[in-house]
DNA sequence: AATGCTACCTGGTCGC
DNA sequence: TGCGACCAGGTAGCAT
């Protein structure tokens, strides 16, 4: 599910609702996440503050106060739930329950794709989830400069590369589209072939897509849902994202003669374009 | 080294 | 109504 807008969104959320918190309890009732769960991870969280939550790509990270972070991550289907007071009855799929003296946080996750794993906070940067990612995309450091170096000699399609996390981290599959398509860039191109005109436009595109969807409070699709039980509203503003065969919101031309939005697969995955305005 | 295929899960939808 | 095939926001691990 959620890329890097909406992890941004229910990091927020989390945030507002928790930061200071008193951890009371915590339950799990489904350890096996993509990784199995820490057997002692209620234990080792109980009775600590929250001191911070913040997000590092599509991770969300619970810095506690006895120098322990939690690390989610919500795969494809993970989602939080924000209670006033303990449901009695849970939710299918809601595998992690924790207890605060602020409000009840449920971690739901129908494919259990998602993680949720504890690290000593000093040893972060070792962490193996974390310490391969690429640059974050307001990071000072990404510019067409760093694109072209990581696009050298690269065959494979750029759209591939924006979902390699090594490079920019936190692109997912909805905006690795919507990004090429602001970028006038065809999907399939081979990396090597970018110039640096274009190198340019997707840092500059990344940004525009991803903080536009932040605004909106991400996408919902399917069933992803804000900790708030809100949905986004950035799926409104999608431009080619399953939009297949419907004329994309720049074009003029004759959908009769064009075929409109295009999707193709690449690496196993959808990916939608217009033929006509990126090349 | 880079690339590409498969697996990990559940559930919704579509065609027969 | 049922059943199988296929699809879905992500990533890791393995073979080539």
């Amino acid at each position: 599910m959620p890329e890097l807008p909406e992890v941004e969104t229910i990091k927020n959320t989390v945030k507002n609702a928790f930061d200071g918190a008193i951890i009371l309890r915590a339950e799990v009732y489904q350890p096996k996440l993509r990784h199995l769960m820490d057997r002692d991870f209620a234990a080792k969280i109980s009775g600590a503050r929250i001191e911070k939550t913040e997000r590092i790509a599509k991770y969300m990270l619970m810095k506690l106060s006895n120098g322990l972070t939690i690390i989610w991550h919500f795969g494809m289907s993970g989602k939080i739930r924000i209670e006033s007071t303990r449901p009695t009855i849970l939710q299918k799929h809601d595998h992690v329950v924790i207890e605060t003296d602020k409000g009840i946080l449920i971690y739901n996750d129908t494919r259990r794709f998602g993680l949720v794993d504890i690290c000593p906070t000093e040893n972060l940067a070792k962490n193996p989830n974390l310490s391969v990612l690429g640059l974050d995309p307001w990071d000072a450091n990404l510019d067409k400069t760093y694109v072209l170096k990581k696009f050298k000699n690269k065959k494979v399609a750029v759209k591939l590369a924006l979902l390699d996390q090594s490079i920019i981290c936190g692109i997912g599959n909805i905006y690795a589209s919507e990004i090429l398509y602001r970028a006038l860039i065809l999907p399939q191109r081979a990396c090597e072939s970018v110039t640096a005109d274009e190198a340019e436009r997707i840092v500059k595109f990344t940004r525009e897509v991803l903080s536009e969807s932040i605004a909106a409070g991400g996408s919902t699709i399917h069933d992803y849902k804000r900790p708030d039980g809100d949905i986004g509203y950035f799926q409104e503003k999608h431009c080619v994202y399953n939009k297949e065969g419907k004329r994309c919101p720049n074009c003029t031309c004759r959908l009769e003669k064009t075929g409109g939005i295009q999707k193709i697969v690449q690496g196993g995955r959808s990916t939608f374009y217009c033929p006509v305005r990126q090349k």
